[in-house]
DNA sequence: TTTATTTTGGTTGATTTTGATTGATTTTGA
DNA sequence: TCAAAATCAATCAAAATCAACCAAAATAAA
């Protein structure tokens, strides 16, 4: 069967069931496992599906399926260990910026108590925001469905209205040469935009972000501190020539 | 069984009763208890429900909007059959504004087919137009807990960035010699400036809202379009001195 | 035809997901 | 209050799935 002929049933059969395990592919197509595999990274690569593990599903598949799953699951705690340090930092009072993503999100819950004020670009964010009682003000611009941040030129130019006095911001990696990675220039902008209109930047990043860099877009913040999980102790050497470290204990 | 199918299940058992056990989800899912204690800790840190001991219940911002449905299913008829109305009135290609408010969330599954770009200041609109594949621009500003509405001169201020086809509005009230009307200042502030943007205004009322005024903040709006039910000729007649009305067949 | 190149399917060990079990914690009911 | 029952987080081994590799088959180029 041609290699095209494969991908319209791959299609076909995940626009009529909105999510298909490998198998399934594979009776339809009468193709092996690992061409199905191919296949599906292929046209996951060419932006028609999303790879899950043990299959894909369509691209925007309702609210209630989430796209950020395998990122939140793995990280969690971690997550949570970094957003609480985090919080820490933030006095009665404060104005914040909260960057969209998940590790933000798991700050939302300790600052119940602190009466700040909070910008975010984060959708989500706004809605454990007013669970929490915090108000809340939200950027304008592009929602982008995937990750659920606003992002373009708008979201840049709300930000000019606003100064915080802390910003936090998540990354998608960390490097000790390279910096802050994200992989989206948008939301680069967005995020270098707010850590300018702040006093203090922090970038919250897990250990699993260390050195991944892929497509990533350079996020050139000059002041910001890192705030991560235990480093090995010479690696935050290196690292703090450039910027400071904030280690979340064990 | 997929990840994001047994997420899925979850999630639309959940809507079902509000509020799940544990026991209830294994079942739907055929999974074991601890795969569903995983997938609810998932989903609570993906903000979609609400982890309980014992199983998981939908957000509270839900439940609120769940008793303002019930409230509004009173009208609800009504409210949708205008939104019928105004959404036949978009072409395809149409850069739309959308206010905040229970009757123009109904136009959102009319416009699904129409491929327009959507800038609207309603929280729950954001999600319904993404639901829907609707291309979407949200506006800043301050986060209005009770009506989840952006308001504020930071919403003002980002509409001046928009030009729209067509602007629709809710309106609280609608009265023979006053015009339209609405209890809050700051809301009414971004009201006015989408129509200021806009090259046609339309106002969507039901019949309960007709003369009705309270402590309301008159709307200016001087070209503006009324959609509303049925309303006795005469009236229609004396109204559309000022103004044009377009009236839902029933 | 023969020779490259691409595509395919099977195999490998690594990774992820799953379900069962553990002992700790919370809720229930007396 | 206490103790039993239910639920919990944490851990582990088995199962499923994965990416990476390689050789055979199919295709394209010479």
């Amino acid at each position: 069967m041609l290699t095209t002929d494969r991908y319209v049933k791959i299609m076909q059969l995940l626009e009529e069931k909105q999510s298909i395990k490998i198998q399934d592919a594979m009776e339809v197509t009468k193709a092996s496992e690992s061409t199905i595999r191919r296949d599906l990274t292929d046209l996951e690569s060419q932006g028609k599906l999303v790879r899950i593990h043990g299959g894909a599903t369509v691209l925007e598949r309702k609210l209630q399926e989430c796209s950020v799953k395998e990122k939140s699951t793995k990280n969690l705690q971690e997550k949570i260990k970094i957003a609480q340090v985090a919080a820490n930092l933030v006095h009665e009072g404060d104005c914040l910026f909260l960057d969209a993503g998940t590790t933000t999100l798991q700050m939302i819950p300790y600052l119940k108590e602190k009466e700040v004020v909070v910008v975010t670009n984060g959708l989500s964010h706004v809605e454990a925001l007013m669970q929490n009682g915090i108000s809340t003000y939200l950027t304008g611009g592009y929602m982008k469905e995937k990750t659920g941040a606003l992002v373009g030129v708008q979201a840049v130019q709300s930000i000019h209205h606003y100064r915080f006095d802390k910003c936090f911001l998540g990354a998608n990696g960390f490097h000790v040469k390279l910096g802050y990675t994200t992989p989206d220039p948008e939301e680069a902008m967005v995020k270098k935009t707010a850590a300018n209109h702040a006093l203090q930047t922090y970038v919250l990043a897990d250990q699993s972000k260390k050195s991944k860099i892929s497509f990533a877009k350079v996020l050139d913040l000059q002041e910001a501190t890192l705030i991560t999980e235990e480093l090995p102790q010479d690696e935050i050497k290196r690292f703090t020539k450039e910027t400071s470290v904030k280690v979340a204990e064990q």
